[in-house]
DNA sequence: ACGGAGTATATAACTATTTATATACTGTTC
DNA sequence: GAACAGTATATAAATAGTTATATACTCCGT
């Protein structure tokens, strides 16, 4: 789908596979997922359609790197992708259609789940602004005299920050509302069922 | 992926293949979209697993309906992929992607994308207001005493909200420090370029 | 009675993604 | 010097998802 118009833009500078990998897990991560085992034979399709060249480099650490670099072609695939206008109805968020369901699971469980949401939304908006304030320290510039590549990276973290302290309050909107509603029945006391807490 | 499984959280009442279609275009739209190619056959290998069973039904106004139901296994099934804790790393959303490389365009053709972002999701939150009061109007419980699936079903709907607003007002963020940047630097005037606006 | 819109299911061909595994080289630790 | 962590690429097998297309039935308008 998009991992190949992906790649184009992250091959600003030339990469290889692995270093591409390294980039989806530090930058891209809050919106998006590759393995390398699918990085690796994308690569070499998209060399094969003229959108990519590649050279192989010896490394100092390991094997050789295979070096991609964009082709005029994959520039020219990448302003056709952006041009298209933005795709807004291929959205996937397994964690929200969970909770859609969360019915299925008992009160402790359907709490630990929320809880356990809550918690990992911290440590990712966390880690989204230690990237921030590292960038802030290295970068005299920041934010307002930014590149144009680095300005819209930076749009891209600001959003995932305040969608992760959206999601965050939110947690708590839906534990309240559970909390006032056990607390309204003390019919459904709950607290002596077992979870099933997963591990 | 997790077609299945939410396949599988939808089906607490029986359901054809296109009703299930239909739910995901009003309901679950802002999350997850499947298409009917894809129902089909998964529908078919679940119930080969076992964990749905059909039958026909005569329909009204069409060929015969194939109506699913969730067996025991597959409830099991529900409650092991909730009981194993949030999917948080698989997010993804392509129009976020596409942001972090807006550089690739001239000025006005980043207004455009944009600008079209907002719009599309000031549409979406619209959406999900008019189904939020139309089932405040329908429901005399609404939304203290609502049951437990639909408890949930509303706790997405509120975050869809809170995010899609979360949205815009970044959208706006992005809008003015490209305003401010262009004001900035009185060289680099672009309102005479062409835009390449999509269509 | 013909065409179009809506209801309903399905397959083929292609493309994308995940999981598991194999290979090979370097540097560090026991 | 053997085991382990890290760097680096790759393939096979399975599953998932998209696009295009085919089928068939009903109701409505003309």
């Amino acid at each position: 789908m998009s991992l190949q118009h992906i790649l184009l833009g992250m091959l600003e500078q030339p990469a290889s596979g692995y270093d591409l990998k390294q980039a989806f897990e530090q930058q891209q991560a809050h919106y998006w997922s590759a393995n390398l085992a699918q990085i690796y034979p994308t690569l070499n399709r998209m060399e094969e359609k003229g959108l990519l060249a590649s050279a192989e480099q010896p490394s100092p650490k390991g094997p050789p790197r295979r070096v991609y670099r964009r082709t005029s072609a994959g520039r020219e695939a990448l302003v056709d992708w952006l041009t298209g206008g933005p795709e807004v109805h291929t959205d996937r968020l397994s964690w929200l259609a969970q909770v859609g369901f969360l019915s299925a699971l008992d009160r402790p469980a359907q709490l630990d789940f929320l809880h356990a949401l809550k918690a990992e939304f911290q440590r990712h908006r966390d880690e989204l602004l230690g990237i921030e304030s590292h960038w802030k320290a290295a970068d005299p510039g920041f934010p307002d005299a930014l590149d144009e590549p680095d300005l819209f990276a930076h749009f891209t973290l600001r959003l995932g920050v305040k969608k992760y302290a959206t999601i965050i309050e939110w947690c708590d909107e839906c534990l309240d509302r559970l909390a006032r509603r056990s607390s309204a029945a003390p019919g459904t006391d709950t607290t002596t069922q077992s979870s099933g807490s997963p591990a």
